[in-house]
Order: C-alpha cells, then sequence, then structure tokens
DNA sequence: TCTGGGGTCCTAGGGCGA
DNA sequence: TCTGTCGCCCTAGGACCC
C-alpha cells in the first residue's frame, strides 16, 4: 500500500499559517517577477481565476473582489515543506519526497491496519504541528494513490481529507470519475490526441489495448496504464542527486545590447556553480540559451542553446563564467529583443571522484579561492563577493512587491502578536 | 509596461567502432 | 581491403511533473 501526501494550495496555506486573519478570503501568490499565478486558495479558485493567470490581466479583479496577493517567498515555503516531510518520515517506514508540497510514503506490510484511520492521524498530526492541512489517499499503486489523493481533495466533507483505494469496485468507480487529463502523467498533448480517440475517462484509457497504448505513448504510458489496473510498475525513489542544475530568468524589461545580456549569464553561471559547490559535485558540460520574447508576435522571434564541454570537471565560478561568456558569444545575434536567459550545468560528477588529465590547464588557485569567497558570502551574507564581469553598481533585483517576512528563518522578521 | 523556474525521462536518428 | 550489420553513445526534441 502506497499514500500520496498532498498539501492542500500549499504556497497560499504557508501565507495564512501566519496571517490567520487571511482564513476564508481569497489569496494568490504570485511567480518570481510576480509575473503570473502560481498558488490559490479555494476562494481564489471559486472567483474563477485560473492557474498561470498574467498578473497585469487580473489586477482589476484583485482589487474588485480583495484578494490578498502575495510574492513568492520561497525560504518560508522550503521551511515550512522541511517541517512536514519531517513529520511524515516519522510517521511512515518509508518515504519519497516528491516535490516541495508532496510526498509517497510506503506501507508495505500493514495490509490488517485499520489505514483510514492512520491517515486521518497523519493528516491530523501535520495540522496541529505545521498549520498546514493535507490530503491523504491511500492505494495499492503510486498512481492510484494519486487518484485516491485527488478524491480526498475533491470531497474533504464525505472523505475527511483521507481516502483508500483498497477494493477493485471502488478502483472502478474512481477510474470512471476521473478525466483523461487528470492522469498523473497525462498532461495537454496526449488528453488532446485521446480525447480525439473518444478516450474521456480513466477508464476509457484502461479499455485501450497494451499495443495501441504501447505504440502511442512509449512505455511510460504503458507503464500508467498498468499502474491504473493495479499493478506496480513504479517504487518509492530514493534520493538521488541532480543531474543538472539550472539558473534561468526572465528580464524585466528586453534587452538588446550584448554587455547587458553577458552581465546577466555570467551572473546565472556564477549561481550554478555555487549551487555545485553546495552539493559538493562538479559540472562536465555547460549548456548557455537566450530567447526573445514570445508575448511580442510584432517583434522578429529568436532562441538558440549551445552546449559546452569543459576542458576538466569544474565548479569554478570563474571557469563557468568564461564557458558561458564563449556560448553568449557564439549564439548572441544583434537586432533581437531578447527578454530571457539562462545557464544550466550538466554531467554532474561527485567532488572527490574527479577525473583527472594529462593536458589539463586547470588553475589550482582556484580551489582555494572558491573556498575563500563561499566562507565570506556565508558569513556576511550571500552575493557580497562579486566578479569583475558583474555590475557593481547593479541593483537589479527580481519584482516582488508582496513579499511576506521569513517568518520561520528570520529573527528579525519573526511573527508579531499583539494584544 | 507587465505572461515563472527547475527538474526528469524517453525516443528517434546519426556517428562510429567492432 | 571493402562492405554490411549490429549495438552503443550522444544529442535534440518532445513529453511530463511540481
Amino acid at each position: 500500500m502506497y499514500a500520496l501526501v498532498d498539501c492542500n494550495n500549499f504556497f497560499a496555506s504557508c501565507e495564512r499559517v501566519f496571517r490567520p486573519d487571511l482564513n476564508g478570503k481569497p489569496v494568490v501568490v504570485l511567480s518570481n517577477n510576480d509575473g503570473c499565478v502560481i498558488a490559490r486558495s479555494n476562494e481564489a479558485k471559486a472567483l474563477g481565476i485560473p492557474m498561470g493567470a498574467p498578473a497585469f490581466k487580473y489586477r482589476n479583479l484583485f482589487e474588485k473582489n480583495q484578494v490578498n496577493v502575495f510574492s513568492t517567498n520561497f525560504v518560508l515555503y522550503g521551511d515550512m515543506s522541511m517541517r512536514i516531510m519531517s513529520l511524515l518520515t516519522e510517521m511512515a517506514p518509508e518515504i519519497e519526497v516528491y516535490s516541495i508540497d508532496e510526498a509517497f510514503l510506503g506501507f508495505k506490510g500493514f495490509e490488517l491496519f485499520d489505514i483510514e484511520k492512520y491517515g486521518k492521524k497523519i493528516e491530523q498530526k501535520v495540522y496541529k504541528a505545521t498549520g498546514i492541512p493535507i490530503s491523504v489517499g491511500f492505494a495499492p499503486t503510486k498512481t492510484l494513490a494519486k487518484v485516491a489523493n485527488r478524491i480526498a481533495k475533491k470531497f474533504p466533507k464525505q472523505t475527511q481529507n483521507v481516502y483508500v483505494i483498497d477494493t477493485d469496485k471502488k478502483r472502478k468507480k474512481a477510474l470512471n470519475w476521473l478525466r483523461i487529463g487528470d492522469i498523473w502523467g497525462i498532461g495537454r498533448r496526449f488528453s488532446k490526441r485521446l480525447e480525439a480517440k473518444k478516450v474521456f475517462t480513466a477508464r476509457d484509457f484502461v479499455d485501450l489495448s497494451d499495443a495501441f497504448v504501447r505504440s502511442e505513448m512509449s512505455v511510460v504510458g504503458l507503464r500508467l496504464k498498468k499502474e491504473l489496473e493495479g499493478e506496480e510498475t513504479m517504487t518509492l525513489e530514493k534520493y538521488s542527486p541532480k543531474k543538472t542544475i539550472a539558473t534561468t530568468r526572465s528580464f524585466e524589461t528586453m534587452y538588446t545590447d550584448f554587455e547587458d545580456i553577458k552581465e546577466r549569464v555570467a551572473t546565472f553561471a556564477i549561481t550554478c556553480a555555487e549551487k555545485l559547490r553546495k552539493q559538493q559535485t562538479h559540472c562536465n558540460s555547460i549548456t548557455v540559451f537566450v530567447h526573445s520574447n514570445d508575448f511580442r508576435k510584432n517583434l522578429p522571434q529568436y532562441s538558440r542553446n549551445i552546449l559546452i564541454k569543459t576542458e576538466y570537471p569544474t565548479h569554478s565560478s570563474a571557469d563557468l563564467i568564461r564557458y558561458a561568456v564563449l556560448g553568449l558569444k557564439t549564439i548572441f545575434k544583434q537586432g533581437y529583443h531578447y527578454k530571457k536567459a539562462g545557464v544550466i550545468v550538466g554531467d554532474l560528477t561527485r567532488e572527490n571522484e574527479k577525473q583527472l588529465s594529462l593536458f589539463s590547464r586547470e588553475n589550482p588557485k582556484h580551489q582555494p579561492l572558491m573556498q575563500q569567497i563561499d566562507a565570506i558570502n556565508q558569513s556576511i551574507g550571500q552575493n557580497k563577493v562579486k566578479f569583475a564581469c558583474q555590475d557593481l553598481g547593479r541593483t537589479w533585483k527580481m519584482k516582488q512587491e508582496k513579499l511576506s517576512p521569513r517568518y520561520t528563518t528570520q529573527l528579525a522578521e519573526i511573527i508579531e502578536i499583539k494584544t
């Protein structure tokens, strides 16, 4: 038996924990740069605000309905997530943290337990300790646990936020109810293609032949079908280090000048290098990309990326800046309005398993230099040490006009209770 | 004026060595 | 020495997730 635990409207719920006056009121959380809506409370959903709604188009609706708008506060959400995951770890023999607000729990050997009762215990404990409401779905496979969770969330009154699929009758009933596009692993493209073939529900999907699903949707689709039939094809995944690390951003305005983008790309490379050092890995390749503004149809569009193999495994900021700028020089074209760029490092290997090269021209000073930079940044604040290619006078910051305090991680921002 | 960011996995097709 | 086949590796692109 697996359980899927999912936090309800997670980011919006995190904001509400420290602002109980917002209970019962519409709350939305915006993406970086306050661009679009990435989380909504139930009240905001009821107002018809869709996921991904551009904030500027919905400003009037927000004002008219007194919607409480927040910028993303990932420091807060990350910390709340950590607290919830550690509680869940205590309550289940196995756990796979699937995302910031979701975890699969493994309950092998619990068949004789009253699992529904236990689910309610989990729900109550998490709510009491953190203030975050969760839904719990139990089923014999991970995909069915996702389905069970959806039912728990959709019918809170009947399920009390916990639902168990433990009989074939319940499984079939759930599959009849679930629309094709709501199956975990079937996105927009596949659901459109399947609907064109009169496949509208999960039940219709499992009624298709294995051969058809295999040919149309590869082994991924076939695995999904088996899971929905109750046959386990996915197990809990152990923690594994990242395979790629990315730093990408949309710009506050469109850039046309090479030097402006160069400064941004170099800064992204530095961030990637810091992330590499933090997880004690080197990269062996780096990808740089630039993108014009998709939404400005009247402007010429351009988008390109380039992958460069590094000469040796590295996590030196200086090395990565050099490669990133080299890549940018190759792909940059004059005459376009650039809106987005990014750096992605890949082919990661562990720091202590470095493949040395006889002809390597690695600068031996980089390693101790990076150590010192990290130490200084750690003691006096992130990004205090800058590289020459960065604009020292630059005050560029993400637009975050509605940022809430970092209640749980900064003493100066701790919650105040007025009596 | 203003539309996010960070990941994973799979497949097709070309290059290339055995 | 030439040619065909097989299988591995790599990359780009497409699909998905949160």
